[in-house]
DNA sequence: ATATCATATAGATTATTGTCTATATAATAT
DNA sequence: ATATTATATAGACAATAATCTATATGATAT
């Protein structure tokens, strides 16, 4: 398996790292950019990047100063179909 | 949208709930026989199944004195892919 | 070299969650 | 009515996770 389901799903229970994903859904945005749609403080976004990033769901370059994040929709699309997988209705007609 | 994807994934992010869903997953059980498969005392169990509930992963039924859980299959599908579709990858050809 | 800016890390504190013991409830049996 | 069994609930305690402040790192600019 190519993502760990098991630090996905712990990574998506918590609603702010749920938020910067939807964030960084439309483009990359660099640390500073993504504290301004918070109230929390900058360390403790990069705290949830770490996660984010941990889990694979957020891949970062660093460009100068910044360091700009962007979603992995694959490992989402991945590890939801994965999961899914594994719970499948078997009672359904295919 | 018919399941909250918020209590799903916090439902999901524990190992000890993900085991009590593959256990399901084959048949129902009453919370005696899913306690034995586990070290942990049995209020601990009911307290898991009921966050399981509460997300609507599972269902239960009583039968006497005992209480029957099953797996709601088409809750996991359907969060799954609510938000697999959040998050979908655009660049892939259809 | 020093200053500044962006980000990460360390460690303390607080909040949340999981597990336990004790007990309540509810069904059945005697 | 009392006892027994299955499960749930309440409340205490322990473990985990989130947030903060302070500081370190690393890049750029002066």
């Amino acid at each position: 398996m190519q993502f760990d389901c098991g630090s996905f799903f712990k990574a998506v229970s918590d609603g702010t790292r749920i938020k910067i994903m939807k964030l960084l859904y439309g483009k990359e945005m660099c640390v500073s950019e993504i504290c301004t749609h918070f109230k929390m403080k900058q360390p403790s976004i990069s705290h949830h990047l770490s996660i984010l990033k941990q889990a694979k769901i957020v891949t970062d370059r660093k460009d100068g100063k910044e360091v700009y994040y962007s979603l992995n929709k694959c490992c989402v699309s991945s590890c939801c179909q994965d999961f899914a997988g594994m719970f499948k209705n078997g009672d359904k007609k295919e």
